[in-house]
DNA sequence: CTGAAAGCGCTTACAG
DNA sequence: CTGAAAGCGCTTACAG
């Protein structure tokens, strides 16, 4: 490789000053259009290559803005992440994605990270204990910061999420609605506020509807296709075995799908099966997939939109935005009723 | 927030240098026992954060490196990231990662991206048509690459990579074994590696049973789960329709599968179907979905390896090393022959 | 419209 | 064992 390039090199080429050369490159008005051509010219014929840490360290702007969420290959997250990346595309920020795998101490290093490099914003679905302490830290650091998906108590800052409670009422309402009596809810876990939540609706639901819940009907844990899977064994030996089972997400929906599958039942016609997330998946499984829609896109949107908002200099809000959610019908939810 | 804390800040406030400091931080034996333990515990009470901008403009390495694939969500690469990840965070490398969705531009601007950053190093799947001088750039420019998945004829660097021709060819000499003589494939592209040399594969098996190809057997084209689910359609269609189905990859398997049943067909009963990867689900899927494991994690492990082995001095290799995959023989490829 | 000079916060020879 | 000083490659007032 040859001697590195660099704006000094440019400038020497030239007979220009690296003030110059720095403007011009920069589309500054300042210089005049012809210097600036020669200038872009020489750049590239040379091959130089800006250095953004000798500029970021001048500047303390990075342009880089952090995501972190427990699991990337989840298509919930990954429709999120794609509305992230646009919306950032666009104010050409480039962004370093993290898996915390709902481990706070790895959490913790991508944040110690995102501040040595000096990052811009980050935009979290926080892990599981994530204590609001976590959250005040980067802020005071003049790292600001978003929540998605969850949201933590007093963490002061603006987080977006489907509503969470309601949603799962359209689903547990919508079995009510066919004829059940006898409704479990699979997944999720009450250290997170989206599991609360859900469960929270659950329970409303039933409810509303004058049903007595049954502790058993309860299977708390599954939150991705493989537990949902292992679900499907823990269901079949209940008691009065429930009828229908509402579950955390459109994972373990599919993966309590399999399960009952591979015991021998038909979901969607030995027991009625709802999801949640309406991930692509959901259209296209056997059956069907009954979900909820939980407005991924809007929530990746809007919490990318809010962050940017506030690097552009708007203050920080202390708010949680529910975006709400929508009921799919689909074939997983029918049940043959015995004559 | 404060007056934001630097060497300076620490070495002043104990009346000592920055030099020592800077030693003393990153546990240099030439600053003493007793000095090092002061100087920490003055920086964590002063909550000092270390700028790896500033430090990597001064000792050009940056602790960085990219890894950039088609599809982070497609579970095949969520374990090569998995090992890729355990390997860098034992070096204390910063992985960012990036999903270039086969668009050349896309790659093209997160390879900028890095070398502006200084990156040490990248782990890529290259996007379809990449052509073997945007490897080479980065590699001119102190940027090593490794290639994982697909390779690139000319491009000069390591790379790692199932044997896909040998793994398809197990696939299908397994759906001959079991008596097929019509046997479709599903899925794949002639512009990638992996597409040609699985297809390369599938033909020479049927050129080994003695079994004349027909070109619509070959369903080109998709290579994930919604595709796969659409392949179903054209498949059912074919004249003399096969009775097996040999697929690209797990995802389009799993597609094809939901797909035969929305038409009524039972997959593994009604036509035999195999996959690609061994994804986690495929243990689970109904039917349990017969594949070839394609040794994921030990090309993340080894590329990873390689990568820190070059950062640590050893000089490029210009090879591409095949990992030996296996057949697992699942359900899927079951079929009842009509009597 | 262009240039000279300072400074961002580190690390690294070199000196003592 | 510790310190003074230069320099990584930019950008930004400031001067002309």
């Amino acid at each position: 490789m040859a001697q590195k390039v660099k704006l000094s090199t440019i400038a020497d080429s030239l007979g220009l000053s690296t003030a110059t050369v720095s403007l011009a490159l920069r589309d500054s008005p300042l210089v005049a259009e012809v210097t600036r051509e020669r200038i872009k010219c020489a750049a590239r014929d040379l091959g130089y290559i800006y250095n953004r840490r000798a500029a970021s360290l001048r500047t303390s702007r990075s342009g880089i803005v952090g995501v972190c969420v427990h699991d990337i290959m989840n298509p919930f997250f990954g429709e999120i992440l794609k509305s992230v990346e646009n919306e950032l595309d666009r104010q050409r920020q480039t962004f370093i994605l993290c898996n915390h795998h709902d481990d706070l101490a790895k959490q913790r290093s991508f944040v110690d990270t995102l501040l040595q490099l000096g990052a811009d914003g980050l935009i979290l679905s926080p892990a599981i204990g994530t204590p609001a302490s976590d959250i005040r830290l980067p802020e005071e650091n003049d790292l600001p910061v978003t929540l998605i998906a969850r949201t933590v108590e007093g963490s002061g800052v603006l987080g977006f999420r489907g509503d969470d409670s309601y949603g799962m009422g359209l689903a547990v309402d919508h079995l009510v609605a066919l004829g059940h009596r006898r409704i479990a809810m699979i997944g999720g876990t009450a250290l997170t506020s989206t599991g609360r939540d859900r469960e929270a609706g659950y329970l409303a639901a039933l409810e509303r509807a004058g049903i007595e819940f049954r502790p058993e009907w309860r299977i708390e844990g599954p939150r991705n296709r493989h537990s949902g899977f292992d679900a499907a064994a823990t269901f079949l030996q209940i008691d009065n075995r429930p009828t229908a089972a509402a579950c955390f997400s459109d994972l373990v929906a599919l993966g309590f799908m399999y399960g009952l599958s591979r015991a021998g039942l038909r979901p969607g016609v030995d027991i009625a099966v709802t999801g949640y997330d309406d991930i692509d998946e959901a259209a296209i499984a056997t059956p069907p997939l009954c979900t909820v829609s939980n407005g991924q896109s809007e929530v990746g949107r809007r919490a990318a939109e809010a962050l940017l908002a506030r690097l552009a200099g708007q203050p920080a809000a202390d708010e949680t935005i529910l975006i709400t959610p929508e009921l799919r019908v689909r074939q997983s939810s029918d049940y043959n009723w015995p004559d």
